[in-house]
DNA sequence: AGAATGCTTCTACGTTTGTAGTAGGAGATC
DNA sequence: GATCTCCTACTACAAACGTAGAAGCATTCT
């Protein structure tokens, strides 16, 4: 289950909340998305193939809710990045969230407490 | 500069030693790819037109070179995954690697070491 | 010299992705 | 009842991707 640049748009549009209707998430799109109506409706129809949405009806409108969860399509990205970028491992990708300077100080710190948090308890 | 799954495979190889001829390339390929050498050839000549690879003659026989950095492709899709998929923030993003267990008790202790490190400096 | 190799450039072709337009039905409004 | 509005289903279409075949030129083996 993968999910193209697109996709992502409308998913994250969607699992911030939902049954939603195709104009509701449409409206939910960033800021720089100006899609037409019809571009967004395309999209839940390919996501309704991939069985990643579900639509359902509630008289002539269309009301759709995810399939998968945020988490495993999460899940997925990563793992694919991982694969395809780092060789499937993870000790290339952390050595390079560290090395490189990508990271905020703000960010750091930010990760220094779910670490901390996480590793005490 | 976004590279396709394809693409990666033919960097990854490229990025092993280098410069290399096409053949190399393709004999450095993962087991499970099984290309023909003209795929090989089309994969390069895009990367080549992407301004990713130089490529030189030597004799009638191309040698080919990466013009960026593994460093950098892994930085760019890095970012891309952070933007697509976690919002652009690298919090969640570590909250997903702890919570998923992707990196093992050692590894989150790397971080944090190396962080307070630089994070005193 | 003729055949086999190996490399190159060009062309091809189905699929996926991004992005809509169009036509037509149903309810709300004048 | 004619018109406006909103939704749906279907169709379109260019660019990017994955994957490769064909034709032609140089080198080398027999």
């Amino acid at each position: 289950m993968k999910l193209t640049k697109a996709e992502w748009q409308v998913m994250n549009a969607l699992w911030k909340e939902h049954p939603a209707t195709a104009r509701e998430i449409m409206d939910r799109l960033p800021k720089g998305i100006q899609w037409a109506y019809t571009t967004v409706k395309t999209m839940l129809s390919r996501l309704v193939d991939k069985n990643a949405v579900a639509e359902q009806k509630r008289g002539n409108t269309s009301l759709y809710k995810p399939l998968i969860s945020q988490r495993k399509a999460r899940s997925n990205a990563f793992k694919s990045l991982l694969d395809q970028a780092f060789g499937g491992a993870t000790g290339p990708l952390v050595h390079f969230l560290i090395a490189e300077q990508k990271l905020t100080k703000k960010q750091k710190q930010e990760i220094l407490k779910v670490l901390q948090e996480k590793n005490s308890k």
